[in-house]
DNA sequence: GCCGTTTTCGGCCCGACTGTTTTCAGTCG
């Protein structure tokens, strides 16, 4: 989509890369020379990792040195820096109808299908695909059949179930925007299920204290998005496309309650409201019969109810009131926790930063240990490393770790084959500090023959750690469907760890699979899976996860320091040196 | 369109799968 700019800001390395995508992804629908297509993504992809560096270069004239950007991308850039506009682009959207790129954006339409369904029935909705599925219009076309209609029409009503949801990540940046509009004289902070941390927020809701609770209203309506007045304190907007936003203001002296009224759940507030009936608590604070009763925090809402203060995080269902009552509240792990991460990715495969760079990033995160762990040779499309890249890998880590900083584990995330192997002989896994190992194709599987390909996996005495485990994309993909029971219980017997993927899309293992693993005592390893030096950031979501599964310290296995995750993976290696492969 | 050169053209990460076709195009990762 294009970024709607203000003509007074000069355009940021991001806004010109989504201009470049935008070419690139145009270009593609209309059947263009998809090396071409392909050239203004890598550069797109070029400018987007320029970050700051981007306007250093326009300064300077010295966007030709980089690579990926030849004399046409330069011209294109340049007109976008000095007038905001793209004629390419513009022409481009001229031939395309709106609401196509949509349609290639189903799964099973591509570029080619959706043109083609375009120009022979005249669509250009989801809408109307819907509808022309469902009246078997779109199996008289070439190359459709009963079941490319039916992929399609399920991909729609998969899409339907999901609308009106945002991931957590957008919904941080919804609730960060909301608050920066409003202005730091009235600090705004996320209730609700953002602060509850669920992986997907339907309603991103923030509350404002102040004394004038008129002004802020007042001021919200006009500042926020799509905003709408909504009652006494409240006032409604566009959090994200389709996502409902509220912003509650009440006066200082009823925020605690307030607090813990809208972060909710309704569950959880239902189970408060029962250890003290003649209280009610409301979005705008707390009352006994017509009297208002203040607090000054929410710990001390809590305290007056005779119950330590209980992390939002389980807040999801009434539980945690009765853990609390009876001082079986776990301790759950937080960020600072960590001393490390295994998986991570760098310029070697798809990553866009140098295992340096990841280091010091990570260095300045606090971390001891980073692994890296770039893809496996089958990986074509990532750029996945033949043994002897892999092997000359190890120098470059050493050399980057001269300086100090964080140590550098070497590892790799290789594939899982369909029979689940791994991608490399053993005596090339036999050198590596570590192995994640992933499923990243044919997921069309039975859920038999996925469970005994993933139970061999986590058998392989070279796994380390089985990564993303179910390949769920959020929104877009479901996990595959295996017997996850059965796996679980297969890598805790091999002493194999289950991944928890940070990064917002997957957040896999999900809660509910996260908290078998901690009935088992399996362990999970919090990974950011980063493909960048500002990816490693998502750990801190992938530790929000970890707390609503009521995950503490011992259960997440980088919470180990670097001599004893040392000792944990060279005991595990001594076990696979022990075995044959099965 | 970019890049590298066997340097002004030719190749561009590519293999597997699916569903359609009846030998292969399109999609996906």
């Amino acid at each position: 989509m294009p970024v709607p700019r203000s003509p007074a800001r000069p355009p940021s390395s991001a806004d010109v890369a989504d201009a470049l995508e935008e070419v690139s992804r145009l270009m593609e629908l209309l059947g263009e020379n998809p090396f071409k297509a392909r050239a203004y993504d890598r550069g797109a992809h070029a400018v987007r990792h320029l970050g700051d560096a981007f306007a250093a270069h326009v300064e300077a004239h010295t966007l030709a040195s980089v690579e990926g950007l030849g004399k046409s991308l330069v011209a294109a850039i340049d007109e976008f820096t000095r007038t905001g506009q793209l004629t390419l682009l513009t022409q481009l959207r001229r031939q395309v109808p709106p609401g196509v790129m949509e349609l290639a954006s189903v799964p099973g339409l591509g570029p080619r299908k959706a043109r083609q369904v375009c120009a022979e029935l005249s669509i250009s909705t989801l809408g109307e695909l819907e509808y022309a599925a469902r009246e078997n219009r779109l199996l008289h076309l070439k190359g459709f059949g009963e079941k490319t209609q039916l992929r399609i029409l399920s991909a729609l009503q998969a899409r339907r179930a999901v609308s009106g949801r945002c991931r957590l990540d957008r919904a941080d940046a919804a609730v960060a925007l909301a608050a920066a509009a409003l202005g730091s004289g009235w600090p705004a902070t996320a209730v609700g299920q953002v602060r509850r941390r669920a992986e997907l927020c339907s309603h991103v809701e923030l509350l404002c204290a102040a004394r004038d609770v008129d002004a802020v209203v007042v001021r919200a309506a006009a500042v926020l998005p799509a905003a709408r007045v909504d009652g006494p304190g409240a006032v409604e907007f566009e959090a994200a496309p389709g996502v409902r936003g509220t912003l509650h203001v009440v006066l200082p002296e009823d925020a605690a309650a307030a607090q813990v009224f809208l972060t909710g759940s309704s569950a959880h507030v239902d189970a408060l409201q029962a250890r003290e009936p003649a209280w009610q608590l409301t979005a705008h604070g707390a009352r006994r019969a017509a009297e208002r009763v203040t607090f000054t925090d929410e710990t001390a809402v809590y305290a007056a109810l005779g119950l330590p203060w209980i992390p939002p995080e389980l807040r999801e269902d009434g539980d945690a009131v009765e853990l609390a009552r009876t001082g079986r509240l776990p301790r759950l792990v937080e960020l600072g926790d960590l001393r490390g991460a295994l998986h991570n990715h760098t310029t070697l495969s798809d990553g866009r930063d140098t295992a340096r760079a990841m280091q010091q990033a990570a260095t300045r995160m606090g971390l001891e240990y980073l692994g890296i762990s770039d893809h496996s040779q089958s990986a074509f499309y990532a750029r996945g490393l033949k043994a002897e890249a892999l092997r000359a890998q190890r120098d470059e880590l050493h050399s980057a770790m001269r300086d100090g900083g964080a140590r550098l584990w070497h590892g790799v995330e290789s594939d899982i084959l369909q029979d689940g192997a791994l991608d490399y002989p053993p005596e090339v896994l036999r050198e590596l500090d570590f192995v994640v190992a992933s499923v990243h194709s044919r997921y069309q599987a039975t859920a038999q023959q996925l469970t005994d390909r993933l139970i061999r996996a986590v058998r392989n005495p070279y796994t380390d750690v089985l990564g993303h485990p179910t390949g769920r994309l959020l929104l877009s993909r479901e996990g595959a469907a295996f017997d996850v029971a059965a796996v679980l219980a297969a890598a805790r017997e091999a002493g194999c760890a289950m991944e928890l993927n940070a990064q917002p899309q997957r957040l896999d293992l999900c809660v509910e699979h996260l908290r078998m693993c901690k009935r088992l005592g399996l362990k999970v390893c919090i990974n950011a899976d980063a493909h960048s030096t500002a990816e490693l950031e998502t750990l801190a979501l992938g530790v929000s996860q970890a707390r609503r599964a009521g995950l503490g310290r011992d259960d997440v296995l980088n919470t180990l320091d670097h001599a004893e995750l040392q000792a944990w993976l060279r005991a595990r290696r001594a076990g696979a040196t022990g075995h044959t492969l099965p």
